[in-house]
DNA sequence: ACCTTTGTTTCGTTCAGTGAAAAGATGTTT
DNA sequence: AAACATCTTTTCACTGAACGAAACAAAGGT
């Protein structure tokens, strides 16, 4: 059954909309959203009125607000995965001095929901929210690997975008590289999304041994040596297994994000 | 006009609520809102469907999922009060070793939007999104002072919570109070919402200069003794020249929040 | 001063959103 | 294990809330 609220739904969309382009104007968004000027004008208006998007009356342009930012809070809060996994994540990137992350998968999209930034001396290309592909980086790898078979199979007949010489963009290589994550629980990944970049992933499972994130710790390949990396995955598992106690702990049995 | 969408308004609500009470069921959730059993299964339907709330299907409960989440993260990205304002807070909380908060007015309450928190050794009672009132402490009583009149005129009439001996519940006294706080562009206050912690706060102007928010440091009052207290004041103006120039920088005149 | 673009308001129509109530699950008590 | 209580899900029929089109107003640019 589908007991979706359009007005609802359209609203929700308008938020992300307005996220990813913030100080924008009702025609700005209306030509984003595809919806008409009358329905951007009045949703943004309820918006506003809630305290969840702010309106700048002399540009009139719009931008998100407070109570955007609170319930983001809450929900961050909220989330047994990442109160498990923040101290973790704290420890990693004590331990290791590179990027640590913890990514979801959104339907055919990875998405960062945590992070742990290195220093700038090491400046990597992260940042909370960001999506990306599911074929190509450690994290991504892992929650395509763990995927339910038709989101697998999408991916692999898909064009697999190519962004650095070493992105697997062979189905059948990718497809036997998911074999082996499967196999080992791990996987490591050098220079697929970004040249100089490698990542060591694992995954985090719920109580049902389903895969709800993966945690990857990425640094320049340069500082995170072919040497350092089984180090390295030790400190993962180690962090993982801490994270997959608490995640599942709860025992009801379902990936709560 | 009114041009409020009843469906986003009630949808944009249920979150509030789920933020306040998670992981809730549908009779639950319909209780505290006041909607229908029907509704609010719709509403958490649709809300579920965009990824803004999960649901957990055993104990068929509800809570805010990672959408809400990353939005919030947008939202303060994109705040000009949240960014200006970090790089100053961490200052002061490097320099003082007390609470830092920004606090924003939200009708008649105080909210808190931004929290460096002391060390464990002087836990004051703050966090971020909490709702206080506007009549004691030093964060409130800046927002009131600097409040439009016919909100200080409703709180100043209004039944004033007593929470210690020190709390100002004479509106007279408080009106006093308020006066002095415009004249001196700061106030410091002593255990009016707490029995042991005392606070220094200044406003932080738009290029309106209009009251955008309040900064504040608070700690407990033995470790923040009188004679500190001016030197305090003193870091605090410094920082708050800074971001109310950041703030105001943009030129649009508006508060952006 | 004119034109272009963007935001706001009005208005009439229709179907989306709604509540009531029935049906189905689930867990609890006797 | 049957009856009960409680919660969620589905159905249904109605009505007014949500909607788009188009007129109007206000900025900004030329």
């Amino acid at each position: 059954m589908n007991y979706t609220i359009l007005a609802v739904e359209r609203a929700l969309l308008l938020l992300e909309a307005l996220a990813e382009m913030p100080d924008s104007g009702v025609s700005e968004l209306a030509g984003r959203t595809g919806y008409t000027k009358t329905l951007v004008f009045r949703l943004l208006f309820t918006l506003e009125e809630r305290g969840f998007v702010t309106k700048d009356p002399v540009r009139r342009t719009y931008s998100l607000s407070w109570r955007a930012m609170l319930l983001g809070d809450q929900a961050r809060r909220q989330s047994r995965l990442i109160s498990a996994a923040d101290p973790q994540m704290d420890e990693l990137h004590r331990q290791t001095g590179c990027n640590v992350s913890v990514q979801i998968r959104d339907g055919l999209h990875s998405v960062v929901v945590a992070l742990r930034r290195a220093g700038q001396d090491q400046r990597i290309y992260a940042e909370v929210g960001r999506r990306g592909p599911l074929h190509a980086g450690g994290g991504p790898k892992v929650l395509l690997a763990f995927a339910p078979e038709d989101i697998r199979q999408a991916v692999l007949s898909s064009e697999l975008a190519r962004y650095t010489p070493n992105t697997m963009i062979d189905p059948a290589r990718l497809d036997a590289a998911l074999v082996m994550i499967r196999r080992d629980g791990w996987v490591m990944s050098e220079g697929e999304l970004d040249h100089s970049t490698c990542s060591v992933a694992i995954p985090i499972y719920d109580s049902n041994s389903e895969v709800a994130a993966a945690l990857a710790v990425t640094g320049k390949t340069d500082l995170l040596p072919p040497g350092e990396r089984g180090h390295v995955l030790d400190l993962l598992r180690e962090a993982g297994t801490k994270i997959t106690r608490l995640v599942g702990a709860h025992g009801s049995g379902v990936p709560k994000i």
